[in-house]
RNA sequence: GCGGGUAUAGCUCAAUGGUAGAGCCCUGGCCUUCCAAGCCAGAAACGCGGGUUCGAUUCCCGCUACCCGCUCCA
């Protein structure tokens, strides 16, 4: 295998030149922390998501709890609107966050937040304040805005300002009270979604994993308080394993909690399952996916307005007129509960994982390079992407061996057959080695070539992608032999 | 956002102050009975914008993108 560095450059050049991921506008020299996927990366991706869906969404049954499940539960899924009401964002606490003005030092490169200024130590001579040192060489303040500004309406006034989601988490924290009156779920349950989110990120960087365009896959998981915990728990292990069941391998993947400094201020626990990418340094891995256990942080907000921390407390953060800085929807977004006959406020596990980092998480795992013999028994290099089956963007390619004899007749047939269920290609062109390693470097699992003893018996020879080994296998039996072996 | 580097065909590279070559890939044809075969033909590039110059892909400046450090990452 290709060293670390040199390994990502190769996955880099494979992508483009199979037709994974190519940059966005690439014909106007491209625009930073934008990507588009081509043919191959769009089957790819809708993989990821699918099998993200058919996993925690459409395969969930809540009725029968496996094993390690602490009970039963509901889950459905939704999706929402990208431009949302701006008070979504200023009652999260998204817009103050996004909204700072800040200030550089050029020299110690330290960073401040430009209100905060006359609190702040100059890092090189801590008794003074950032600017006062000899050596400070600040900028003037500067609007760091990580949320898209938009403009809903044709008139572009500040009234009419809008953000672009930087999370689908809200979609479902503002649609608790619909879910709960239109799904007929009670605690626990969870509401999924999919969907794009925008972050203006100040260094894009490291192929498409830190993008400004990038797609969610997320469930915001009510339960009761006193539960929770093992909820979370729940949610963090087998989401961990989810990675695992689609090829990532556990020596490259880690479960990290994050120590209590690191917590965000609502979050009672976090999790976050990395990865470590080729890109970076060694010993060093990068967020697939974070499971934070919010407490009632966002229920919450929304009902009374931006929280901030006081001790061990969140309350309504206020103005100077004593009036909430950013109220809530002044709605009620309790839970009655049956049993106990009271009201209360769920907490929140949510895993949120990228599709765009778990994709290329899947690719670099998948890529290798290896040898395969030719005719003379000579060992010749290929380069294969050793998907997982339900990952792979085409499940099987059909070939005649010759393009006489009836033979590409007969593949048709097949390819025709295997179409109506499968992503499936048909390739007559160039040898039967060359298709076997066009197809091993787009990861197709399975390639099916017709031969002249194909009219005798009315088999095809069936040949491996990992493996290279070929098996003979009645026509008649091709579709159940798939079946099984594509795990679908 | 700061500092450094890079930018030639789909990919990997070469050459050049007088408008560019190769290998692989790709397309068409011939030939081919299982792991990158062969033959013939063909398509395909100097990131963008300025400047210097008779002439710039080449030298200079700016921009953009990507890479490497740092910074940031709700």
């Amino acid at each position: 295998m290709p060293e670390k560095n040199e390994l990502m450059e190769k996955v880099v050049s494979l992508c483009k030149r199979r037709g994974f991921i190519f940059p966005s506008s690439e014909i106007y020299g491209g625009i930073g922390g934008f990507w588009d996927y081509g043919p191959l990366g769009a089957e790819l991706k809708r993989n990821v998501r699918e099998a993200w869906w058919q996993d925690m969404v459409q395969g969930h049954d809540d009725t029968t709890p496996p094993p390690g499940m602490p009970s039963p539960y509901a889950m459905v899924g939704i999706e929402t609107s990208i431009v949302m009401h701006p008070q979504v964002w200023k009652a999260s606490g998204h817009y103050d966050l996004f909204q700072d003005l800040l200030i550089d030092c050029r020299r110690c490169k330290a960073r401040f937040r430009a209100d905060q200024l006359a609190a702040s130590q100059c890092p090189e001579k801590p008794s003074k304040r950032p600017g006062e040192h000899t050596t400070c060489d600040l900028t003037p303040p500067r609007e760091f805005n990580l949320m898209f500004k938009t403009y809903v309406g044709a008139l572009v006034d500040p009234e009419s300002e809008a953000y672009l989601r930087p999370e689908t988490a809200q979609g479902m924290f503002v649609n608790f009270r619909n879910v709960l009156a239109t799904a007929r779920v009670k605690l626990p349950f969870g509401i999924a979604q999919i969907g794009k989110s925008f972050r203006n990120e100040i260094a894009p960087r490291y192929f498409t994993y830190r993008s400004r365009e990038f797609e969610q896959m997320e469930i915001e998981f009510f339960c009761h308080p006193e539960e929770s915990r093992l909820w979370y728990e729940y949610w963090r292990d087998r989401r961990f394993r989810w990675y695992v069941s689609l090829g990532l391998s556990e020596e490259r993947l880690r479960l990290r909690e994050h120590s209590p400094e690191e917590l965000s201020h609502y979050s009672c626990g976090t999790a976050d399952v990395e990865y470590a990418f080729p890109f970076l340094p060694e010993g060093e891995f990068g967020e697939l996916e974070g499971i934070a256990h919010r407490g009632d942080f966002d229920l919450r907000s929304h009902m009374e307005g931006k929280l901030v921390r006081r001790g061990d407390e969140l309350v309504v953060e206020t103005g100077p007129d004593g009036k909430p800085r950013h109220p809530g929807s002044g709605k009620d977004l309790s839970y009655f509960d049956e049993e106990t006959k009271g009201r209360l406020i769920p907490h929140v596990i949510e895993p949120s994982a990228g599709v765009d980092r778990s994709l290329l998480a899947f690719i670099c795992e998948a890529y290798a390079e290896d040898a395969v013999p030719d005719e003379s028994g000579v060992p010749q290099p290929r380069v294969v992407l050793k998907l997982h089956p339900r990952l792979a963007p085409v499940k099987a390619a059909v070939f005649p061996l010759i393009r006489r004899d009836g033979m590409p007749e007969t593949a048709l047939e097949i390819y025709r057959e295997l179409k109506r269920v499968w992503n499936v290609a048909y390739d007559d062109r160039g040898s039967i080695g060359r298709r076997y390693r066009r197809q091993d470097e787009s990861g197709t699992p399975f390639c099916i070539t017709v031969d002249g003893q194909t009219q005798e018996d009315g088999t095809v020879t069936v040949r491996d992608r990992d493996t290279t080994v070929q098996e003979r296998v009645p026509i008649v039996e091709l579709m159940a032999y798939l079946r099984e072996r594509l795990a679908m």
